[in-house]
RNA sequence: GGCCCCGUAGCGCAGUUGGUUAGCGCGCCGCCCUGUCACGGCGGAGGCCGCGGGUUCGAGUCCCGUCGGGGUCGCCA
């Protein structure tokens, strides 16, 4: 018989066989029937026990115990949703489970979350923090597809490098065959090079980050959403086509993972046609912040934010301009004002999501820029034959993926919404 | 890393100016309850009070150190 999930129940005839196969989530004892819930991929389904046999079978194996069972599809407005599964004839796969640490069958998890990630392995199982990585799902699907549409290639690139990206501090050191080595903290080198390839391209991958920040925004490794194209005018051109991205991450999340935005009751954000876009200048002077801030703090980010919402009924800003001095060296001038750049930080919700610009693309400019920053051309020799060899305008982003789930369901720490977080002091599990 | 706060049962918490056998809710175990849906009722088990030192007749409570956690700032996606 061909299994039934929770979610097409409803959809059975009335008096029909089926087939269950899942978790026992909740077990209900009254004294003349147990009523057994039982959780799948799909949902959950309320199954009436009232042979006497099968009752001490079920009072006998704990919550989350696997089991497979076949019994009648029965509609019955006493039930939940209206629809239950009766008398049963049940199996165990596998042995009975222990109690589990928490209490996963309340409708919210009550633990706190150094318990709840401390028992990742179980208290994923929640509905709701399943739905939560259901969101972050079909948010890299949304990505892929949006982007693919524009005529993108997906690369992956080496997430083992030989030299740093940036700054050089805040990577991971690795032993590579003897060879210092380090974990890549961003694509960006290479997917620039890639440009030079397909022109346009976009990455979802793990970044790696030593930097010793212990709050709620931050992790060691995360997922990056990367984009990079070419033949852009401007830092504008790149904006816009991170507005088509976040739109089609927003439809994705909305039509595929429609069940978890109920479940969550996630507020799903509206994508203007074209994103808010303020100086930085101007972003110092709304957040009310010295004119000579040399960047943007948590508490100025959420002030614009907030004058986005007022001013153009917007969860989305972008800041663009940022001082050349705080960019990295890849990073394009306003033209006609050098200290200012063309580069954007988007805001989503007074959270700083992406960031993203314009590069520059002549040999030239990188090598004033890098003699400039006081850095070495020579272990950049493989980036930079790139420009060598003719590169187009370009510019490109990157999205933090757990930022972007977090401030979607409301999670105030992004450990929330990632399935096994690395930070400061978490390594396993 | 700086600053602030917190470590008490599987989970979430209370514990007065230091005072006798450390409590509550949920879970767990047992019994009861004619359909529950965070079911309900009765009973029971379960604690190196994070760890180490100190003060004291006496420490969950006060002091020092240490480890772990939360928030915040720097910084970032």
């Amino acid at each position: 018989m061909q299994r039934t999930l929770a979610r097409e129940l409803p959809g059975v005839p009335d008096g029909s066989t089926v087939d269950l196969r899942g978790w026992v989530h909740r077990r209900r004892r009254l004294s003349h029937v147990t009523f057994l819930v039982v959780r799948d991929r799909t949902g959950l389904v309320q199954v009436v026990v009232k042979d006497p046999a099968t009752r001490t079978q079920v009072e006998a194996y704990g919550e989350e115990t696997v089991v497979a069972l076949t019994g009648t599809r029965t509609t019955n407005p006493a039930a939940p949703g209206g629809v239950e599964v009766v008398d049963p004839v049940l199996e165990v796969l596998g042995e009975p489970a222990g109690t589990p640490p928490v209490e996963l069958w309340r409708p919210t998890l009550t633990a706190a979350l150094p318990t709840l990630l401390d028992h990742a392995a179980v208290t994923l199982r929640h509905p709701r923090r399943q739905a939560a990585w259901q969101v972050a799902a079909a948010s890299l699907q949304g990505f892929r597809a949006a982007l693919g549409g524009e005529g993108f290639t997906e690369v992956t690139t080496p997430k083992l490098v030989g030299t740093s990206t940036e700054s050089g501090a805040n990577v991971f050191p690795v032993d590579y065959f003897g060879q210092p080595a380090f974990l890549a903290q961003s694509p960006q080198l290479y997917k620039q090079m890639l440009v030079g390839v397909f022109e346009r391209v976009l990455e979802v991958g793990p970044v790696f980050r030593a930097e010793p920040h212990d709050t709620v925004r931050h992790l060691a490794e995360y997922v990056s959403l990367d984009a990079e194209m070419g033949f852009v005018r401007d830092h504008r051109d790149v904006l816009a086509m991170l507005r088509t991205a976040l739109a089609g991450m927003v439809r994705s999340v909305a039509t595929t993972a429609s069940e978890a935005v109920a479940l969550l009751d996630v507020r799903l954000p509206v994508v203007p046609e074209e994103i808010p876009v303020v100086h930085f200048t101007e972003a110092l002077r709304i957040a009310g912040a010295p004119d000579d801030e040399p960047d943007l703090a948590p508490e100025h980010e959420r002030a614009i934010g907030a004058w986005a919402q007022r001013e153009h009924g917007s969860d989305l800003v972008a800041v663009e301009g940022y001082p050349m001095r705080k960019r990295p060296f890849y990073t394009h001038p306003q033209p006609g004002d050098p200290q200012w750049s063309n580069s954007f930080d988007l805001l989503f919700r007074g959270l700083e999501l992406t960031t993203g610009g314009q590069r520059l693309h002549r040999l030239a400019d990188y090598r004033a820029a890098l003699a400039a920053a006081g850095q070495d051309e020579a272990p950049l020799a493989g980036y930079l034959e790139a420009f060598r060899h003719g590169m187009p305008p370009h510019g490109g982003f990157a999205i933090g993926l757990e930022r972007w789930v977090a401030r979607l369901v409301g999670a105030a720490n992004v450990r929330e919404v990632t399935l096994f977080p690395r930070d400061l002091h978490r390594l396993a599990p």
